[in-house]
RNA sequence: CGGGGUGUGGCGCAGUCCGGUUAGCGUACCUGCUUUGGGAGCAGGGGGUCGCAGGUUCGAAUCCUGCCACCCCGACCA
């Protein structure tokens, strides 16, 4: 492994893909737009699983799984659907190959063509609403709280390793209710869910809120977000909660028997996060040296590397980083001893660090001696100044000292990422401003806007500035649109995004 | 789809303009010895149809024609 990356003050987007690949967390596969996730960056992706999956199961969701294949009427069947999907759809027309003619490989066999082909999800919700027209009948049957994870495809054309591959993976909520509260409750519900996840886990703090009309998911009457700031000043949106309405009911035809015994549509919501989150969770916090991972997601939580010179020392050394490893395993935590004799302590740091691990700890004769180990985190890295961030910590405080400086560091940077994000939200009251802000500072940026998509469009067009969201919080103070002058009740969210 | 760029050991590149020994450098890899508290040193070694297909030539990584792939910038999007 060649030293370092680039600086992210040089050039972000070479920084992150860098990143990306020097850390292992995933690489570009000979398809064009698709990812080869690595073991590391699936052990993180895993650990976001995990925790996300519990909190869908608490709030009383089951799993569930349908087909990659849909068939291609389906799709056609809502209208705004179709509109803002079918540019983007993979489309399986044949079903078997044969060898060529002059010997030169494989072809698709032209007699194995498709009566009707199939397109390859780019999202569930017309599979999923099939199978739920057979599921209800009653109010009885209501509601339906699915979950599923898969695999999705979108030909975007263009590509970057997590923030937009044409495949990726996520989850994708389908929810069937009877009424209409009781559906925009649970989309509420769980925009709140991946709020609490993206600050509580991935500590990086999001803004709530709604999207405009022309950001809305296609078929949805309401689309709820969180949308978290990224280092560079631009936005990323973290994950969607659409209210659908009876849009998918009506293109479906699910209805259900009231108690009255009157025939009603179903309500429906659907939600999503994906392996975006991984790219959120890189760019929010990595510094210069490499990754820098929340410890509640991070797979190795510490890792400890010895110091010695011969077998002797070794065996010493490693006696105490395995009593060690065990005592820390003990109270929960995630511990790697890196017993690799084929490197040395030097190039494991630089190691480690680029992959993130939050706390290291040195172990060598030395300390032996002293009783001591030395303890570093991985949030405090000065190449100028290799003291800080490190700590010599008595062998019986190890645990605790591990213990309280993982939770810091949780913590730490969140804080520092939610002041930064303050640093870069920015209220203005003239387009000049606006722009003079976006090119200058980025960020988010809050502004008055007349409601119009035609302004937004405008706005779009001159700035690359979208409206991330229209925030949930009460700061409510009516104005005057930046671009239009017209009147406007509350300021919005501002960024150019990802 | 428009604009730009690049294809040469695993990775990163030089060589191409102006054809000419055995295609070179860094790194990674293998072996040995010495090393080990911030990316070790020395010595030896293995690894290449120069993106693909034609053509020109005594001779092509280099010139010509065609094709393919990927990357970057825009429009589109989780």
């Amino acid at each position: 492994m060649s030293k370092g990356i680039t600086k992210r003050s040089e050039d972000y987007s070479a920084w992150y893909n860098e990143l990306v690949k020097k850390a292992d967390l995933a690489e570009n596969s000979d398809v064009r737009g698709c990812m080869v996730i690595k073991p590391y960056g699936f052990a993180i992706w895993e650990k976001m699983q995990a925790e996300i999956d519990r909190m869908f199961k608490a709030t009383g969701h089951s799993n569930a799984y349908f087909p990659l294949f849909i068939p291609k009427s389906y799709l056609s069947k809502e209208a705004d659907h179709v509109e803002g999907f079918a540019k983007e759809c993979a489309v399986v027309t044949h079903y078997r190959l044969k060898n060529a003619e002059d010997g030169s490989g494989v072809v698709v066999d032209p007699d194995a063509k498709l009566e009707e082909e199939l397109i390859v999800r780019p999202t569930s919700e017309t599979v999923i609403w099939s199978s739920y027209k057979k599921w209800i009948q009653s109010y009885r049957d209501l509601p339906i709280l699915l979950n599923q994870w898969a695999n999705v495809v979108r030909w975007e054309m263009r590509t970057r390793i997590f923030l937009r591959t044409t495949e990726f993976l996520w989850q994708e909520g389908h929810t069937a209710h009877a009424t209409k509260e009781e559906a925009e409750t649970e989309t509420i519900q769980m925009m709140n869910v991946y709020a609490e996840f993206a600050e509580n886990f991935m500590a990086v703090p999001v803004i709530k809120g709604v999207k405009s009309e022309s950001e809305r998911f296609a078929g949805a009457d309401e689309t709820y977000c969180i949308e978290a700031l990224m280092q560079d000043g631009k936005a990323l949106q973290a994950g969607t909660s659409h209210f659908l309405g009876q849009n998918f009911a009506k293109a479906f035809d699910v209805k259900f028997l009231n108690k009255e015994n009157k025939e009603e549509l179903v309500w429906g919501t659907s939600w999503g996060v994906s392996t975006r989150l991984m790219g959120a969770l890189i760019m929010a916090h990595s510094d210069d040296h490499g990754l820098v991972l929340p410890p509640k997601l991070a797979p190795i939580q510490v890792v400890i590397v010895p110091i010695y010179k011969g077998d002797e020392q070794f065996e010493a050394v490693s006696a105490k980083a395995n009593e060690i490893k065990q005592a820390l395993e003990a109270v929960g935590v995630s511990v790697k001893y890196d017993n690799r004799d084929t490197y040395k302590p030097g190039f494991k740091f630089a190691d480690w660090e680029m992959k993130g691990v939050p706390v290291r700890l040195a172990l060598g004769a030395r300390d032996l001696e002293n009783g001591t180990v030395e303890m570093a985190r991985r949030d405090v890295v000065d190449p100028n100044n290799r003291n800080a961030g490190k700590k010599v910590v008595n062998f019986d405080e190890v645990v605790a000292e591990v213990q309280a400086t993982l939770e810091d560091m949780q913590q730490g940077i969140y804080k520092k990422a939610l002041d930064f994000r303050t640093e870069k939200t920015t209220k203005v009251d003239t387009y000049e401003e606006f722009k003079q802000v976006l090119d200058e500072k980025g960020g988010f940026v809050l502004a008055h806007w007349d409601g119009t998509a035609d302004t937004e469009d405008k706005i779009k067009n001159e700035t690359k500035a979208t409206i991330r969201c229209i925030p949930l919080d009460d700061d409510v103070e009516a104005g005057q649109c930046i671009y239009s002058g017209q009147p406007s009740a509350r300021r919005v969210l501002f960024a150019r995004a990802y």
